[in-house]
DNA sequence: CAGTGGTCTAGACCACTGT
DNA sequence: CAGTGGTCTAGACCACTGT
């Protein structure tokens, strides 16, 4: 069937408020003109103006003619996710060093937790994180089979994983992220260069696809004076991540 | 015209959820089911189904029937201020014990979050938060003046802050979260029961409201094998948050 | 008041999934 | 194959907004 009418649609109007053919603070054609402009019913102009709200392009309410509140979407989910794109967005130069990628059966914890059944294998690797070339965070990763095999021909010292994955098509749709503060033990003292018991932050990470299937399995652990997470949440709006 | 139809069918499935009667991994009714059950049209049906799969309740596509994905209600913004909303929401009991409440010339650091002026009151406390009876969390917050006041007559023992905000009409509309790790000080070891130097997770937080002006500066201290935060974040929807 | 978005009905055809 | 969700049409009534 090709591309949807109501995703044709939200591109449409999201390239007139890029370009500023509909300036912030302007209003947007009503729904009934937009059925009249493109010859369609409410259903795919209301859907695609659903999406253009969700993303806090635009405002508006009942009653009222819909207002451009702004011309740059967030994108929380990539930023939340990737390493990378948070220092790029944040002025900071990311690096990495790979320690050790391997193709294993995981431990029974990380075997569970991605829903491994007994004897299947997972992708597990451990890089040193940098920013501006200072060590940062230091993630041990497990991927299913499937998702992983592609990372163990990948150049993991060239950039991010989440930007690699998301070109091989994997659909990396939600993620669960759980915060604490743990001791750095041997491994963690070494490579980020703090002592043994050092406080750092641990995020442990879920991720998932569209289906509900877990894909990946993470654990990060931040040197606290190096690197933070820093989420932004509004009321009607969804949250945006940054780390620094 | 009361509650629109597609709410309360949405409200039905996650109380569903919530409840167990539709357990994690599980599959939900079919589409034309709940149109049938509930005697309507797909359009309501549809609508509550993607408000779910938004809070990432409930996944599948197209062809498959939508499977439970996880069971935590997402009340994003709320969940995410309320310390006592959150233990409620994940089946644990909330407790607080004042340690101290006062009106004074915050430090220069603090003053600078608040962009207060040379000789502005805040109002300042010290909370020690509890989780079934068991220290989790210290909390250290400041209010601006105006905001701050109706505490000093508040039963802080009793219950939570935000929602007495809330009743007071106090507008919280966005907030800034930090997290990183800390070694506990000597007031943290005492009140939280762990040695110092005891790793610790930390979350500053300033709050806003819709007018941009500053009302909050809070740092939380979390002893990390009582309480964690954590978040849930889709690619389509917003983050839920909940702290265990 | 006319115009607007919010909600809902009752159909239809399609691609995709699992058996 | 039957069942499923994804998409779309063409209507309708409502509450809300601004003039």
């Amino acid at each position: 069937m090709g591309t949807p009418l109501h995703r044709t649609l939200a591109d449409e109007l999201r390239a007139r408020i890029r370009s500023g053919a509909i300036g912030i603070g302007e209003l947007l054609p009503s729904e009934a003109e937009l059925c009249r402009e493109f010859a369609t019913s409410r259903g795919p102009v209301r859907q695609a103006m659903a999406a253009l709200r969700d993303e806090g392009l635009v405002g508006g309410g009942q009653g009222r003619r819909p207002v451009v509140l702004d011309a740059v979407p967030a994108q929380p989910f990539e930023s939340f996710l990737s390493f990378t794109r948070r220092a790029e967005l944040t002025g900071h130069v990311p690096g990495q060093r790979l320690q050790e990628i391997a193709l294993r059966h995981p431990d029974a914890t990380v075997a569970a937790a991605l829903h491994l059944e007994p004897g299947d294998f997972a992708v597990q690797l451990v890089r040193l994180r940098l920013l501006d070339d200072r060590p940062a965070m230091l993630e041990r990763m497990t991927y299913i089979e499937k998702v992983g095999r592609p990372l163990l021909d990948a150049d993991l010292d060239a950039g991010s994983i989440y930007a690699l994955l998301t070109e091989h098509g994997v659909d990396l749709h939600a993620a669960r992220h759980t915060f604490d503060a743990v001791a750095a033990d041997q491994l963690d003292a070494e490579l980020l260069g703090v002592d043994v018991g050092h406080p750092l932050l641990r995020e442990r990470r879920l991720t998932w696809n569209t289906a509900g299937e877990v894909l990946e399995w993470s654990e990060d652990r931040y040197r606290p004076d190096v690197a933070t997470v820093t989420i932004t949440n509004t009321r009607g709006g969804r949250g945006a991540v940054t780390r620094e």
